[in-house]
DNA sequence: TCCAAAAATGTTATGATATAACGTTTGTGG
DNA sequence: CCACAAACGTTATATCATAACATTTTTGGA
């Protein structure tokens, strides 16, 4: 190895990484205009919605963040890379998320669409319900 | 059996009845707007956002319309009422879903959400892909 | 090193999606 | 028939996302 990191494309550039320590910092997914509105964003000189968009957009092309469809929002990727489909656990009390991997789910579910002659490039999966801490609470009130 | 209609709570409305027709003769998902665009629906009356999105609120309550969060758009359920969830295959190439059950793999996926501590209560997949038609025209090319 | 092409950014404006607030009408049960 | 709840109309506004275009930065050769 002639490097110590492991490198899949060029470094981030400076509001990539910005708004990608920004959604590792926060404990759920935020919108574009939440991370616009984060006071390490505005220090950093981002003040328009288009430079939030951009940066996600590449974060997302490299696996380092996901989109929550819907929420519109987005969260940072804490598996690290990884090819195959992700399903997201969303709490309705608290709004954190909770990323599955669906390593035999996603070729059950290719599966089903190949039966209808699909051919699946992307699997998306999200589903809503209670956190264990917020079980837990609404169990105790 | 007293009545001839299995019923399901009072009948619809006549917005409600105007913008369900509106989808099962659409092809292919439309937007709260698409829907709004439409000389039915003018012909209806009915002119604002608030107007559509109420129908389609209550069209959702009922089952008859499921939305696509992927594409904020909109779509007529055309397997009867059902419990279980559905996912949604989605071609990125002409526009058009197709609706497929997902009984067995629901209790897979509620499954790995209550090994996090997780209690599931609505499940949501969609997937992108190209359908049978696209595919063919897209080697035939 | 220096230049040219590509990528990223800044800035302004605008498009697209969705709901708040409030008053009126309609439907339904007592 | 009345009282209540649900649905509706209307206006305004909130929220999410991108177009267009000029400028700067990065990068990879000559």
């Amino acid at each position: 190895m002639a490097d110590h990191t492991h490198h899949d494309g060029p470094a981030l550039t400076r509001n990539q990484q910005t708004v990608l320590t920004a959604l590792k910092s926060a404990d759920k997914p935020l919108t574009a205009y939440d991370v616009l509105g984060l006071p390490a964003i505005r220090k950093a000189g981002m003040k328009a919605p288009l430079t939030i968009y951009r940066a996600l957009d590449k974060l997302m092309d490299r696996g380092l963040v996901h989109r929550i469809e819907s929420l519109n929002a987005f969260v940072h990727c804490d598996h690290g890379p990884h090819d195959h489909a992700t399903g997201f656990l969303i709490c309705t009390d608290c709004g954190r998320t909770l990323e599955v991997r669906l390593e035999s789910c996603e070729t059950h579910l290719a599966g089903r669409a190949r039966e209808q002659g699909f051919a699946v490039d992307n699997v998306r999966v999200e589903m809503t319900g209670r956190c264990p801490e917020c079980a837990a609470r609404a169990a105790a009130s």
